[in-house]
DNA sequence: CCTTTACTCCCGCGAAGTGGGAATAAGGGG
DNA sequence: CCCCTTATTCCCACTTCGCGGGAGTAAAGG
């Protein structure tokens, strides 16, 4: 690989995590001599990928920061997810998903279906959060604030005799989650129904969707569901490599 | 300027605008030859600045799409217009103003003094927006739903005998304002004082703020404010290109 | 299964980037 | 208001690193 580029990205990570830096700063973070630093910095300046405001003070620039918005996040890992999903699927022979969340609603974002059994998911469908697995991994990984306000706020409905209504319950279900890094559901929205959820993260941990595994069976058992964790986290590690190497 | 980082902006900026792209895509837009394209575009994937869901299909990566979100324009804008403005009240002897919408609210981020005469406003202040030429600017520039909204929502109090109270009025008012590129406000919201405001915009002609000047007279007059239109407008270009050049 | 299309890889030439250091400019503090 | 500190700009010979044509290869889609 180009090694310029590789410096280039190198100064422009660094401003990324540092928010304000001087020219000094760069150089010294990305192992640069001055000279050269100041080269790339003015390269990148020049085409508004980073800005100066003052004397010593680079960051990013108009360019990068408009970029970002454009396009969401969502979007991208809706696409990277689709093939690791596929293969996820057939390996463990349940049905992937994945989602996001949308106003406290899980969004159904990719469903890559394996055999027969009917599952009732569908792209773009919005199920509610407390009681599925995705749901739940999404939930817990919320700032702890908006957690209490689901919690407050939310319409715990019983959709199967062993769906969890208690809120206290659900709270330490999302403790748990958020220690462990995945969560579970048996038949908590429909019969026969169970799966395993585990959240997709940027390099800091920030969580911006979750995938899963559904199981149609008639003698759910948490053990099938675990059988298949090792598989889960093998295709988050692959989209979370592919999203941010 | 190094000439591959310029192409590596270029391949960036081309995806950037295309949405999605192959590879001879890339290489036809940009000019460039197939295995330079080729490089490029892997370092850039390499790096998590680019992501390819299939074939043919290369897009932004997720370091970028994260970049955007984790700082705010408007905190850039705010740096990058210091400056600018300061000189901007120095040459037109009168007050300077950067503002952005929030809430339908005009927030001031930048206030830069000239002279004796005192102005009320004051950096992060809110004020309303039907009656400041900054707020005229930045509703004008919204979404023609989003205008109808805040007219149907809005409580347009007469803070001084010359405020526009009318929705219809003000509803031509922001018409117009569209139209030209620039708002007036005299003696709308405290007397003697008026003001006259340009936006800001990036390439494509979003609009993320507005920057005014400010003059206190015992005669106000339109003649007076027109004068300073040059500058401002001058004013605006350098910002705009200092943000997107 | 086959075809098409996109991607990957290789290699010698020479243009292009490297980097040490000195001059210059721009702020901030006294 | 001036000086001092610190960031920035500029220069130039060296040599590394990227260039790019084309042939081979893998993968998706019919």
């Amino acid at each position: 690989m180009p090694e310029l580029i590789d410096k280039t990205l190198d100064v422009v990570d660094c401003i990324n995590e540092a928010g304000v830096c001087s020219l000094a700063d760069i150089a010294a973070r990305c192992g640069l001599p001055f000279s050269t630093a100041h080269r790339i910095v003015s390269a990148l300046v020049a085409r508004g990928y980073l800005a100066s405001a003052k004397r010593g003070q680079y960051r990013l620039g108009g360019r990068i920061l408009l970029a970002g918005s454009r396009q969401s996040l969502a979007s991208l890992i809706e696409t990277i997810s689709r093939r690791p999903l596929r293969d996820l699927a057939r390996m463990t022979r349940a049905h992937a998903h994945l989602a996001v969340l949308d106003e406290d609603m899980v969004t159904y974002l990719v469903k890559q279906s394996w055999g027969r059994a009917v599952v009732h998911s569908q792209e773009h469908m919005q199920l509610e959060a407390y009681c599925t697995a995705i749901g739940k991994v999404l939930l817990a990984n919320l700032p702890p604030d908006e957690i209490e306000a689901y919690l407050e706020a939310g319409d715990f409905v019983r959709l199967t005799p062993f769906t969890i209504t208690d809120v206290e319950t659900i709270r330490n279900h999302l403790l748990e989650t958020r220690r462990c890094g995945w969560a579970t559901e048996v038949e908590e929205t429909a019969p026969h129904l169970m799966c395993l959820a585990v959240p997709i993260a940027d390099p800091k941990g920030q969580v911006h969707a979750a995938i899963s595994v559904s199981i149609v069976t008639r003698q759910p058992s948490h053990a099938a569901l675990l059988d298949r964790l090792p598989a889960l986290q093998e295709t988050k590690s692959g989209i979370e490599a592919a999203l941010f190497p």
